[in-house]
DNA sequence: AGGTATTCACATGAAACTATTCTCTGAGTTAGG
DNA sequence: TAACTCAGAGAATAGTTTCATGTGAATACCTGT
């Protein structure tokens, strides 16, 4: 087949999805479901903004994909609106601390609040009380109360620690006009025990827990979505099942349940088929996994890469290695390459880096006598080794 | 045999360092009046 | 004299190194039987 006749031939063939954007995590839906309580919450505890009063500060906990996210864009989106037919000065911000190079430190925080009231900031160069000052007069300008969800804030304080927290809960102190409230998102349930007491008890003044959903709610949530965006009469029976199935073993992460239909979706559109069958949908947990760990893996650094590529080195021979014998390979691999070799205090950290991802299975041991280090594992499939593989020695220009 | 002490091979933590990217400041230089 | 250039001081950040301390259990070493 000619590429020409190719775009053609996609043009008329007519698209499973009706409209895929219903897919993506970004989308906000009318109507949240199975969440009523929690959002009658969340709606209480903001309410008293549309006064112009300080509502407490709100934190959400749960597990990926329980919702949280959703119900609080939900809630907001139609206080906004609320606000807005009223003429209610109520600012909402938004921020994901996860976002890399966007707000995973104090410095670059202040700097996308900033950016949010309409100013720019350099991205380096200045104090970062400096910033906090610029943020302050902003803030400052005119009567209303801002409210600032913080989503992902674990990360955020597991990296650089709670003191950007507690300036924030400290700011009301300092304003004379403006009130602001924190809504912090959470996926760690545990996340505010080790929080300085000052941070918890003022950041955790309302506290709404977020239960995964259940497979049938699942599958619920699945249909709805499906309907909108897929064409009728192109998902088959058993594959929204499957899929639920699929997400509730992970806890109920929904979000990782629409991800995967929306893969299979595609999958299947690709192959040319018209129906989306189940056969795709298991193509799909594949293939998201996979793509899971490419991603993670590529955007590291030339040394985090030639660690792992070092342990795809052991790993066909032997099931179970240690720290020692994989920093022996790593330093060959580097004198082959001619990158410089780093200390193994460093190398002990990418291994650790590597266990989170979910690469590698490490298990502190000790060996007795013979010492303490990390029992390490592969933990991906065979199939996706072989490709890791070969990208890395792309990436690492090895032979 | 039973109990204690050692010892290995790292793990884990904290602090300090390095290279890079960026701003701001003020001295020196240039061009126009 | 105003505008411009450019070096140097200071910041933030990612990735490391250095130094210091911690640690679980297999083994070595006793001790009394």
């Amino acid at each position: 087949m000619k590429i020409d006749s190719f775009f053609e031939n996609y043009l008329k063939q007519d698209s499973l999805f009706k409209d895929k954007s219903v897919l993506l995590s970004s989308f906000v839906p009318e109507e949240v479901l199975y969440r009523e309580e929690q959002l009658q919450e969340v709606a209480n505890v903001l309410a008293p903004s549309l006064r112009l009063e300080k509502p407490s500060n709100l934190f959400l906990y749960g597990k990926t994909g329980s919702g949280k996210t959703l119900s609080v864009k939900h809630v907001l989106k139609m206080m906004q609106a609320v606000a807005e037919n009223n003429n209610i000065k109520c600012k909402i911000i938004y921020i994901n601390c996860k976002l890399k190079r966007v707000a995973d430190t104090e410095y670059r925080l202040v700097a996308q609040l900033i950016k949010e009231f309409g100013e720019e900031i350099p991205p380096t160069g200045l104090p970062t009380d400096e910033v906090y000052n610029i943020f302050y007069g902003l803030l400052d300008q005119q009567t209303r109360v801002v409210l600032l969800v913080l989503d992902e804030i674990d990360q955020l304080t597991k990296k650089i620690g709670d003191e950007i927290l507690y300036n924030l809960t400290r700011i009301n102190s300092e304003l004379k006009r403006s009130q602001i409230c924190l809504i912090g998102i959470s996926n760690n349930l545990v996340f505010a025990e080790n929080l300085d007491p000052r941070v918890k008890s003022s950041l955790s003044e309302e506290e709404i827990i977020f239960p995964p959903y259940n497979a049938l709610q699942i599958q619920e949530i699945l249909k709805k979505r499906a309907e909108k965006s897929f064409s009728s009469g192109v998902v088959q029976p058993g594959v929204i099942e499957k899929c639920a199935a699929y997400a509730a073993r992970e806890h109920g992460d929904a979000r990782r349940a629409i991800d995967l239909l929306r893969v299979a979706g595609e999958i299947a559109e690709r192959s040319g088929s018209k129906i989306v069958e189940i056969q795709h949908l298991d193509e799909a947990e594949k293939k998201v996994e996979s793509d899971k760990i490419i991603n993670a893996t590529t955007s590291q650094p030339k040394q985090f890469q030639s660690v792992l590529y070092s342990i795809l080195l052991i790993s066909p021979q032997k099931k179970v290695f240690f720290t020692g014998e994989i920093y022996d390979v790593y330093s060959t691999i580097c004198k082959k390459i001619k990158q410089n070799i780093l200390t193994q205090r460093r190398i002990s950290d990418v291994l650790a880096e590597l266990d989170m991802l979910g690469i590698i299975n490490a298990r502190i041991i000790s060996k007795g006598r013979y010492g303490r280090t990390r029992e390490i594992s592969i933990s991906i499939e065979e199939k996706i080794v072989v490709k890791l593989k070969e990208l890395l020695e792309k990436s690492l220009s090895i032979q």
